[in-house]
DNA sequence: TCTGGGGTCCTTGGCCCT
DNA sequence: TCTGAGGGCCAAGGACCC
């Protein structure tokens, strides 16, 4: 174990609204919650302000809804985090090569890899510099733990949320983890958590008084070894710069069950384009299939295929993925169907002609299709993949569901304004979309910086108003003008 | 209005081979 | 020839994370 407290983790405090709030003036200090709007969607992230309601991420949006109902709910614009998060990752580059991102607004940096920092107080004045720094550039406030450890480093930003700075300083571990939640550690979800709790224990003292033999007993060798080794603050993972992906994997829940098989079908093919689609995205080819499909009753099934060699052909995994399909159940409703790939290799052109060799005979007509057919969608495949998730509104299975559900009127092709993105109107200017419906859409016209806008509403065919790609969140005159 | 989407890792059990 | 041990691969599911 290291001694001096130079892991670094950065959390950036309720990101996805955060970003929101600080993109829409008028939201900021209201209950803000990003997440998905239909029937089935659930909280992603929710501001402080929604936190105080009692709403948190996972939770169902009909019982957030309840719980808060003047909150402002919007879709999540990927895009724009994407953007913000990149900066703050590359100012994170500036400390240390050895940067580990784990998502869009979390990462470990080691900062005596870096130089920056070899004990407790350079250690400390490079995080609450980074946090000062990561405010002017973004505007977004992020919370530091510093430690000895990646575990204890993670713990620690924990604590120090929101908008802090924690330290653990060497030989204060055990004391500090030992009152603490056994959930606080790594590893432990709700189900060993519950698991551990049958058994008496619900704080780290007292996984470290039962010992490694009974917790290897309880939760099996691996989980067993790893939790005791955690409880005692031990932990020598390394901060892993470069982290290959094992797979690709597209889902969509349905906001109705479905029980056509045709219609299944279908949509079995179309994530599998889509599956392959990223796949390729990512300069990988794949060896293994894997269709997921869950059940009415949530009950979760997947069902696996491996290829002689690794493909990126749309015909082969649709093919794969179809047969797949074949031994399924699926009598009472599917509500979430899912295509993936794991197994990956870097993409070859030997790969793509092995499989197709490995795919005959009846792999060889589709391959060939697929081929013709791909000859535009490949040469566009680069903005197909970057347009994959800005779509996502328009392409969200809802609309389709909406649109296809017998017995609904026949939509007329008038356009889905979800509230949360960005629109532009010829008069008014850039603004967002703060709800819909009975044919309106209201608008809230402001933007980064500005002071909170005028609400309007207009026709939904309104040809004067037209969707829009977000707005910067720190323009050109900011501190950093980066964003 | 119950429960998203994209991942990783681990365990178990079957099968095949040595 | 039979049997068992052990390893590798694969399939499926569970748990967990953000």
């Amino acid at each position: 174990m290291r001694a001096a407290p130079t892991i670094l983790h950065l959390d950036m405090d309720a990101f996805y609204a955060s970003v929101e709030q600080a993109s829409k003036p008028s939201l900021q200090g209201k209950a803000v919650i990003v997440g998905g709007l239909g029937p089935r969607g659930v909280v992603a992230t929710a501001s402080y302000e929604a936190r105080r309601f009692g709403v948190h991420s996972a939770m169902p949006m009909g019982q957030a809804r309840r719980l808060c109902p003047n909150g402002a709910y919007l879709i999540p614009r990927f895009s724009l985090y994407r953007q913000v998060s990149d900066v703050v990752m590359a100012m994170l580059r500036e400390l240390s090569p050895l940067v580990e991102p784990l998502s869009l607004d979390e990462a470990f940096v080691d900062l005596e890899a870096g130089g920056v920092a070899f004990d407790s107080p350079t250690a400390r004045e490079t995080g609450e510099r980074l946090r000062a720094d990561i405010r002017a550039a973004t505007g977004l406030s992020g919370s530091v733990g510093l430690a000895g450890s990646k575990m204890l480093a993670k713990v620690a930003s924990e604590e120090a949320k929101p908008a802090g700075l924690l330290l653990i300083e060497p030989g204060t571990e055990r004391e500090l983890l030992a009152p603490m939640s056994v959930r606080t550690l790594p590893g432990v979800g709700p189900a060993t958590g519950e698991h551990l709790r049958r058994a008496g224990i619900t704080t780290v003292g007292e996984l470290v008084e039962a010992g490694e033999d009974e917790l290897v007993r309880m939760v099996g060798r691996s989980a067993g070894a790893g939790l005791y080794r955690m409880a005692l603050g031990l932990d020598d993972r390394p901060v892993v710069a470069e982290r290959d992906a094992k797979s690709v994997s597209v889902e969509d829940t349905f906001d109705v069950d479905l029980h056509d098989r045709v219609r299944i079908r279908g949509e079995v093919q179309r994530l599998a384009d889509r599956c392959v689609q990223r796949l390729r995205g990512s300069g990988h080819s794949g060896r293994t299939i894997v269709l997921k499909v869950r059940r009415y009753d949530f009950s979760t099934l997947t069902r696996s295929e491996t290829l002689r060699g690794p493909t990126d052909d749309p015909a082969v995994v649709r093919e794969a993925a179809a047969r797949l399909l074949e031994g399924v159940d699926t009598t009472g409703g599917v509500r979430l169907l899912g295509v993936g790939v794991t197994g990956l290799a870097d993409y070859t052109q030997e790969d793509l002609f092995a499989q197709s060799l490995a795919a005959e005979p009846d792999g060889a007509e589709g391959a060939a299709g697929a081929e013709g057919a791909a000859g535009p969608a490949g040469a566009g495949g680069e903005a197909a993949e970057a347009g994959a998730t800005e779509a996502e509104p328009e392409g969200a299975p809802g609309a389709r569901e909406a649109a296809e559900t017998p017995g609904e009127p026949v939509a007329s092709p008038e356009r889905r304004w979800m509230a949360g993105s960005d629109v532009r109107h010829a008069v008014y200017g850039p603004g967002w979309v703060q709800g819909s419906g009975v044919g309106r859409v209201t608008v809230r016209f402001e933007q980064p910086g500005s002071e909170p806008g005028r609400v309007r509403t207009f026709r939904v065919d309104d040809p004067e108003l037209e969707p829009s790609d977000p707005l910067p969140l720190v323009g050109e005159g900011g501190p950093e003008g980066t964003v």
